[in-house]
DNA sequence: CAGAAATTTGCCGTGAGTGTAAACTTCGCA
DNA sequence: TGCGAAGTTTACACTCACGGCAAATTTCTG
C-alpha cells in the first residue's frame, strides 16, 4: 500500500516505521501477557516511550493496535484463488490451503515478537481475543469486509459482473466457513490439544464445509483455464 | 424469558417494566431522529426522566439500548423450523418465511413506537444502524450467537448430537444467508425503492441462497415427519 | 546553518461505563 | 396500620478511549 516514492530520503520514513513497529510489538506483548481490557493505552505508550497521542496517531483505535499483527488474512485467500494452478476449482484451492492449521499464522507479523515461542504467542493471542467482546466484535467487522473483497475476486474469476448476487453469496459462505475453521482452531488450541489433534479437527471442519460449498456452487465454480 | 413467579405481588415488577419500556422507547425515538452517535446516554436519561445510572442499570451498554427493539429475530427462525408443517424441509421452511420482506419487522417491538409510521421508523432504524460502526459490530456479535442457537435446533431436528459439526455448518450458512438478505433489504430501503422492488430483490436473494444451502445440505435436511 | 515541513507532545474536553453508599420506595408481616 | 427488610434509584467521584488544537521538537531542503 505504501508508495515507494522516497521524496523524503528515508530517515524520517524509517523512523516512522520503527516507531510504529515498536508500539505494535510492545502492545502485543502486553495484550498477550495481561489481556486486552487489562492493558490501557497509557501503559502501552509508556512502555513504548511515546505519548498517548502518538499511539493514536498511528493506530486509530486500541483494537487496531491488537489486530495490526493479524491483518492480512484475506490477502492469503485472494492469492490462493487467483494463483491457483490451472485445472483447479476455487473451492478446491481454498480447501487445500485452509486445511493446514498453520495458515495464516506461520508467517509475517509473528516474527518480530521476541520472548514468546511462536505457538504460545499465538495461543495467548487467541485467548485474549476470546476474552474480549470488543475484539470479537471487531474481528467480525473485518470478516464482513472480507466478504466484499472476496465477492469481487470471485466475480472476476467466474466471469460475473462485479456485485453479482451469486458471487457475493459464494463469498459469504466461504467467510462463514472461515469462521467455523477459526472457531475450531481457537477452541482446540485453548484446550491445549496436541498439534496432531488440532490438525485433524481443522481438516475435518474445512473438508466438510468446502465439500458442501462446492455442491452449493457447482453451477459456478470452475477449474482455472490453462495459463 | 421472565418467569411469571409473582413473589413480589407486582407493583414493583410492573413499575420496573414500565420504566424499562419508557427508556427503550425514548431512546429509539432519539436514535432514529438524530442517529446513534449523536445521542448521548445523558440525553436519553433526561428525556426518560431517570438518572444516567438507572439507564445503565437496565441496559448494560448504549448498544443494548438500540437493539432492545430488534432482539428476538432468531426466535422467529427457531419457530419457523420447529413448527414447520409436516413434509417440509428446514430450508424450504426458512426460505418461505424469509422471502417476505416484512419479516421480522412487522411485529412486536415496533408497536410501542408512536409518532412514526411503522415503515418509516424501520427505515430510519436501518439508516442509524448503517451509519454507526459500533452498531454494525454489535449486530454481528448477535449474529454469532444466532449460529449457536440455530446449531442446537438443527441438531435436534436432524437427529444429530448437540454440537455436531455439520449442524453448526448448516447454521453458519443460514446466518450468512440472513446477512445477505439484510444487506439487500437495507440497501433497497435506504435508496427508497418501492415496496414491490424491495420485495422482489429480497425474494431473489433468499431464493438463490436457500436453493444453494439446500444443495449443500441435501444429505441432512429432511422433511418433518407427520405430527 | 536558516527556514519549511512533518512529527510528537501536552492540554483540555467529551462521553461511555463502574463502584459505592446514601435516599427513597415497596414488600412482608404483625 | 405501621415497622423493619429488601429492592430500586440517585448523586458523586472515578477510569478510560478518543478528538481538537497549538506549541515544541525533529528532519528535510537549499
Amino acid at each position: 500500500m505504501e508508495s515507494s516514492a522516497p521524496s523524503p530520503p528515508g530517515l524520517r520514513e524509517s523512523n516512522k516505521a520503527r516507531t510504529r513497529q515498536a508500539i505494535s510489538d510492545v502492545a502485543t506483548r502486553l495484550f498477550i501477557a495481561h489481556g486486552f481490557e487489562q492493558v490501557t493505552v497509557a501503559q502501552i505508550a509508556a512502555a513504548a516511550q511515546v505519548s498517548v497521542k502518538t499511539v493514536f496517531n498511528y493506530f486509530p483505535s486500541k483494537e487496531d493496535l491488537f489486530f495490526d499483527r493479524a491483518d492480512d488474512v484475506v490477502g492469503v485467500l485472494v492469492r490462493t484463488v487467483t494463483e491457483r494452478p490451472a485445472g483447479t476449482t476455487i473451492t478446491e484451492a481454498l480447501r487445500a490451503v485452509l486445511a493446514d492449521r498453520r495458515v495464516p499464522f506461520d508467517q509475517d507479523g509473528w516474527k518480530s515478537l521476541r520472548g514468546h515461542e511462536r505457538y504460545d504467542g499465538f495461543r495467548s493471542f487467541l485467548a485474549a481475543e476470546q476474552a474480549s467482546p470488543a475484539l470479537r466484535a471487531r474481528r467480525l467487522v473485518v470478516a464482513e469486509a472480507w466478504i466484499e473483497r472476496l465477492a469481487d475476486v470471485f466475480a472476476g474469476e467466474l466471469g460475473l459482473r462485479a456485485g453479482d448476487r451469486r458471487a457475493r453469496a459464494f463469498a459469504a459462505m466461504v467467510v462463514a466457513a472461515m469462521g467455523l475453521r477459526e472457531r475450531t482452531l481457537s477452541a482446540s488450541m485453548l484446550e491445549r490439544a496436541g498439534a496432531a489433534t488440532v490438525e485433524r479437527r481443522v481438516r475435518a471442519v474445512v473438508d466438510d464445509a468446502f465439500a458442501r460449498i462446492a455442491r452449493a456452487f457447482d453451477d459456478l465454480d470452475r477449474p482455472r483455464s490453462q495459463a
